[in-house]
This record gives C-alpha cells, structure tokens and sequence, in this order.
DNA sequence: CCCTGATTCGC
DNA sequence: GCGAATCAGG
C-alpha cells in the first residue's frame, strides 16, 4: 500500500480526531502504526495540538542499529484490516457511552424476578469495541449487538487468562446462565 | 505484559 | 519518502 491522497487525507482527519497510530493503521489497513508514526512526522502534523513540549527528547540511540535482515521497504502484505469498525484501544474523546449507558442494553436480558435479584450488581466496564480481526487471547469475546448490522463489535477488554471474558461479562454470563437455569 | 508516540537510519 | 527497529514512557 502507498500513501495515496486519499489516504493521506484519512490519516490527517484521524490523527486530528485523537485517534492513536495503531487505531489509524487497522482502518487504513496495510500499514503498521510505525508507518502512521512516520508520516505523520512527515506530513510535520505530530504535537496534535498539545502546545507544550515538556522534557523534549534528549536521548538518541544512535549506536547499534546493526542487523541488516530487515524486510525492506515492507510495504505490502500482513494485517487484512477491519473496514469500518473503529479498532480502538482506548478511545481517548469523542463521545462513546460510558459504561452505565452498557450496562442498559443488558439490562433487557436481566430482567426477571426482582425478588430474586442478587444483591450484587454486576458492572460491565465500557466495551473497546474490537472487530472479529482484532481480539487476541487475552481479549474478550462477548457480542455486542446484533452481528447483521455495521456496528456489530466485541467487548474487547483484557480477558486475562484462560477465560473468554472480562470480569464484567463473565459475570454477566454467569449470572445469565443461573437465571435460565430457574426459569426451566 | 499491554499500550503510546518519537527517533534513527538503511533502504 | 518510507517504515522497521528501537527507545522512552504510561
């Protein structure tokens, strides 16, 4: 892939909405976030607006850089990208419901009897919204919304190890699972 | 460990 | 100009 303007034109508008490098890379697809780090000191439009400069870098590595085995100008090839779906790792700004605003569209599913509600209310944290391409071992894998429409996601929250959820969702399952179990 | 941007420099 | 490797940090 090169940097045509159109693409060239998404990285700024992008960049200029917060989004970070990697998030820029799986929706330009193609590239890696080193090279939307790249170009955009390239395009001289780094800073995203924060005026002050703090400690700068004084540090250079400058010395080793030996290991010639490097694939070249590796343009081509690698990450199949997720179209639309906005890969976000931490969705710094714009808007995004907060994790009360969630938890309401589960709220259909939990419904039942109030009487035997438990106590404890499971919380389930803002979902990161990862595509299918996108989750990883330790991502979790809980749908959310319906898999026919463009905004169909997943939770995309650290899983940790060994299950498939979050803490919230795999919660959330649980507590799901036992209500099915009464309601037979 | 995950992630972020910044920098260098071979290509 | 490009971007992998590396650095520095959260």
């Amino acid at each position: 892939m090169s940097w045509t303007d159109e693409r060239v034109e998404l990285l700024k508008k992008l960049w200029a909405d917060g989004l970070s490098a990697s998030q820029i890379a799986n929706q330009l697809g193609g590239v890696s976030r080193n090279a939307v780090i790249g170009k955009v000191h390239r395009l001289k439009l780094s800073s995203r607006g924060r005026a002050s400069q703090k400690p700068a870098r004084p540090k250079k590595p400058s010395a080793p850089r030996q290991p010639s085995a490097r694939t070249g100008t590796a343009t081509a090839s690698q990450r199949p990208s997720v179209s639309s779906v906005v890969a976000s790792q931490s969705m710094p700004r714009t808007s995004s419901a907060g994790a009360t605003a969630l938890k309401a569209d589960y709220a259909i599913d939990e419904v039942a009897e109030p009487v035997f509600q438990p106590a404890e209310e499971v919380v389930v944290p803002m979902s990161r919204r990862l595509s299918l391409l996108e989750l990883t071992e330790r991502t979790c894998k809980w749908p959310v919304g319906d898999p026919l429409t463009e905004d169909f996601h997943f939770c995309g929250n650290d899983s940790g190890e060994g299950t498939p959820y979050c803490q919230g969702h795999a919660q959330l399952a649980y507590q799901q699972n036992t209500e099915r179990r009464r309601n037979r």
